[in-house]
DNA sequence: AAAAATATTTAGACTTGTCTAAAAATAATG
DNA sequence: CATTATTTTTAGACAAGTCTAAATATTTTT
């Protein structure tokens, strides 16, 4: 069994990766875990010694198969939560984080498994981020941003890039949730907003900065 | 906001209050914490300090109302979290206590109060105990041991003091749950085992240390 | 009421996870 | 390529919670 530590950085490892980097540095996983780099140097060297990662002095550190599969299950179980959350308790997208933060390290496989039956299976959280399966694969997503499209194209919103509480918040203000219809009117080359229409009613201008952090795709296409 | 060690110290004093204990000793709270004595004393001076206790060296220690309100919402939080895993997820009676002793530590108002909507507003836990209030006033039952139950009363099986998995089980096995119909038909003088009636079709035979562990309640009264 | 038994506390150590400050390694720059 | 800047690691400290072993109180027994 894994401390909360343990599975936190097992976690963020993942994550990192996920989002791109294939090698992580102590100072990017320092940022990434909002701790200082000694304490990163101190929990590498004990999840190596545990064989969860590979970790050479001053070169970084890459999770092995053991480490995979506990970060996949630690994720798999707050994206769950955040599901029940969202689903079951009514909450919203921009309040369930942090309570799925304490949640995903509770231990008990049963759990889990009753929980993802309650809620049907679901393959993605309420933030559009695919569901990790019971033995640790992800499903990529063939999802793009908002800034990849082209006017006239009919678009479904399937996810965001940023999570925080302020941007969810902000999307929910003007009614765009997972699921909402999108098309591209024009994009102002000036700044890069993008002008839209949302579900075949409601005109809006969205900055790049919130375009480039909205995730879409074509309509009909299977989830 | 408290530790989780600090909650389960909290915790375990007013569940030993509630079982008839006044004043409880480093001893007894050592033997409930499944700890040593030691460790309690380091404890109790730690949540004296934050007047959550009055601890006297050498004379015990009893909840403040802080401590007590801390007490009553861990308490809550347990008992919430063993109504949901029961009725929601599927789970028996026996199987739940390990895990709401991890989930009643979770920080969230929010949540408790989404759930126990969720779960609604329900008075009593699956081992029948009452589930404290918001404020912290925790119900006391009218229940009786089937020990002093005289034959013929008509009864409804209304709790248990035995929480352990075994007991459960136990009950299981004979059918026996939270809404049974028993009535007495004799008590036998030699071993004060008793035979009763289940549910008006199985007679049967429970020895004195399963009946002094069954609380019961006369038909139709409230709970 | 003194001796023995029991209960409780203290002292010191250990583990986990964190931190600061200093040292060492690596990378970047002129 | 030597110097500076940056990154990373080490050393030592701290807090929370636990433990063992020894010291001190309290209670019980005779």
């Amino acid at each position: 069994m894994y401390s909360f530590a343990e599975e936190n950085y097992l976690k963020t490892i993942l994550k990192l990766n996920l989002a791109g980097t294939q090698v992580i540095s102590t100072n990017v996983l320092a940022e990434a875990m909002q701790t200082k780099a000694s304490s990163v140097t101190d929990m590498l060297k004990k999840l190596a010694l545990k064989k969860l990662l590979k970790y050479e002095p001053y070169k970084g550190c890459v999770l092995t198969n053991a480490g995979k599969t506990v970060a996949a299950g630690t994720l798999r179980k707050h994206r769950l939560w955040e599901t029940f959350l969202v689903n079951t308790l009514s909450f919203s997208w921009d309040e369930v984080h942090d309570i799925a933060e304490q949640l995903e390290h509770i231990k008990s496989d049963k759990l889990i498994h009753q929980l993802d039956s309650f809620l049907g299976f679901p393959s993605h959280d309420p933030h559009g981020d695919p569901i990790p399966q019971m033995d640790g694969r992800i499903s990529q997503s063939n999802f793009f941003t908002l800034v990849q499209s082209k006017p006239k194209q009919e678009l479904i919103v399937c996810g965001v890039l940023n999570h925080s509480s302020e941007f969810l918040k902000y999307l929910s203000t003007y009614g765009i949730k997972i699921g909402s219809k999108l098309s591209v009117i024009q994009i102002n080359a000036f700044d890069r907003s993008i002008e839209l229409m949302l579900d075949t009613q409601k005109q809006l201008c969205l900055s790049n900065e919130v375009v480039k952090n909205i995730l879409v795709q074509f309509e009909k296409s299977t989830r």
